[in-house]
DNA sequence: TAGTTTTGTGCAAAAAATTTTCAGTAGATT
DNA sequence: AATCTACTGAAAATTTTTTGCACAAAACTA
């Protein structure tokens, strides 16, 4: 059995008397310094029952992060856990991730009991959430608890940090522009997300205010690799075919790409395609998949600041829907601009 | 400021006396199982502080267990922890990842501190640790906190639950034999780690006790993109080629055929490839890859079940090494068997 | 069936743990 | 030199937890 740990325990263990130690873990009455950090060191190594509440953020060994989303399998969640992760180096924040995808609870009583595991602080990745939902998620987790949201919505109730999408988007647009296309297409993602609309709008505005250019094509997509393939068939139904497509995501660039290679067309001549996300397979695939570069570690640089400037305050703040976007680049690669002669080397002796 | 919880909110809560509560949660006299079950819940909502130890196994809501593994970008950590989660539906388990990619702290400390971060259980997936790094660990970390590492090793310390690599490496062999293919190469994994050893050693074997096969190169990788591209440079280098190889792992495989397609180099004509995880990739790829499945899912399976016997069982359990290895299975597909007509149809006026 | 044992509970006393009061010291300040 | 401030510990006061005991209800037994 094993034994219960009290005041006595660390008193014994620093070398200080019991109501010293007393004083110090209830924060009440002036305690040296060097005392202090020495008796929360000793009661987190003696593990003493502490609610995590009552140490001060300064005295802490370590912070614990977590990244809740709900985890498929695919490069984009091990490319975003992994962002997170090293923005933590050199910081004493640690960042585990949880998923919510094979849970029954309801993910605000989750996240809410994400205190009692000893974990700081929350950053939330749940794209489908709704500004309902967040306000409930609001209501349960407690205002000194902090909580970022990493996936935008177009009316934010949480402070959120994410990707310039509709930049991206934008980028995409000039830079097909620059390449001389005049008919574009755009495979869009979930109509409910915000993000999908922004990097939509981006892209659809860019053209619009363009002389050059039109978008003679929209396909409603869902972010999956088979329905890359579906807008793979629908694109193979028109008549007048866009030169250049965007794709909201990289899955279902791969999966367009994947059904357009198979069935004989030539990727950037016959339709040039480029992505978001810049997965790392994007460097592989033959040919190079142009893409929206989004820095993973710049964001849980940027989503870790905030966390810490909120755990430094001492009062309670109320989520003001504050927003911050961190700025996205664009990949270029082959896909959109040149064939780089791969195929022709496949087949050198048929030219 | 948060008021501190005591027996007397829970003997409100539940409408029992003081006196029960007490015997409830030290366990001490007999309480009956109904009024037990309320108490212990009641003290887990009103976040009684109990040590983790003293509930039972059974009246716990959830259990949770960290996987720790250093995690890195790809499609195979995501695969691993998805596997691993998606194992965890239908039961009370909560599988969280805690990297330890990007952390100062000894590895040892870490784990011994996720019972004090309310874990019930660890999954260890370390495939750099040696028999002296798990003994290290096992000093470190109570007994009663069962532990399960899902990474082999020659001479395994801890239980240890993994895939059946040997097999792996004869399934392919044996496809190669039915295939017709002769001279075989093999594009090995770190030589310190146990798993690749053991993909090269079925493989091996296989060939050594088969008449019609031989082995023709050996090429020593590291399970990166880079080693795949590295590996196809020494590949070109060689007068007499082998006419189909074995990757350890599906990095490395897309690094060699990556490179390989870019020089003009047919596949499966030229050279056949297999390689080993049976990534998600492999399906989406140009040709589609033959590759060992490794059903992560199932490994999860097992992996719970033998922490929820450890759970259950009172006393402490020493590790005694057990190993339980999980079936693989191979996914042929374009890669080692026919083009399937994909490039032919890609110049198709060129024939 | 009536007596006996077992189980589970609450009250109150005892024990243990924690907080608070108070006195005192060492060093800084006026 | 007098005063003040920042800490600290001993001991008292208070709160929390454990335990001894009585007792009711249920289960068992002859």
């Amino acid at each position: 059995m094993i034994e219960k740990v009290t005041l006595k325990d660390i008193a014994r263990d620093t070398g200080l008397s019991i109501s010293t130690v007393s004083r110090a873990l209830s924060q009440t009455g002036k305690i040296s310094k060097d005392n202090e950090r020495k008796i929360f060191e000793s009661a987190h190594r003696l593990n003493y029952p502490l609610t995590n509440i009552h140490t001060p953020i300064e005295l802490k060994k370590n912070i614990n992060i977590a990244l809740v989303t709900r985890h498929f399998t695919g490069e984009f969640y091990s490319s975003l856990f992994e962002g997170l992760d090293q923005s933590t180096e050199g910081t004493k924040a640690t960042m585990s991730l949880t998923s919510v995808s094979h849970t029954s609870s309801p993910i605000p009583l989750i996240i809410s009991e994400l205190n009692k595991k000893h974990y700081d602080a929350a950053v939330i990745f749940l794209p489908d959430f709704k500004a309902v939902d967040y306000m409930e998620l609001l209501e349960y987790v407690s205002g000194n608890f902090p909580l970022v949201s990493i996936a935008p919505i177009a009316n934010p109730v949480m402070d959120t940090i994410t990707f310039d999408n509709y930049r991206g988007g934008h980028l995409v647009a000039n830079h097909f522009e620059e390449r001389g296309y005049k008919n574009l297409g755009i495979i869009q993602g979930p109509l409910k997300q915000s993000e999908a609309m922004l990097r939509k709008s981006g892209f659809v505005d860019y053209i619009q205010a363009s002389d050059s250019m039109n978008l003679t094509w929209q396909y409603n997509g869902d972010y999956s690799f088979q329905k890359g393939n579906e807008a793979y068939e629908d694109f193979m139904k028109l008549n007048k075919k866009p030169d250049a497509i965007f794709c909201s995501n990289d899955g279902m660039t791969l999966g367009f790409m994947h059904s357009a290679i198979r069935n004989g067309i030539h990727i950037p001549e016959d339709v040039a395609v480029a992505g978001f996300d810049d997965l790392p397979t994007c460097k592989l695939y033959t040919p190079t998949i142009t893409s929206v570069h989004t820095p993973y570690t710049m964001l849980g640089k940027k989503t870790l600041e905030l966390i810490f400037s909120r755990l430094e305050e001492k009062t309670d703040r109320k989520h003001i829907g504050y927003t911050s976007l961190v700025p996205v680049s664009l990949s270029v690669r082959e896909s959109s601009t040149e064939l780089a002669n791969v195929f022709k080397k496949y087949y050198p002796n048929q030219t």
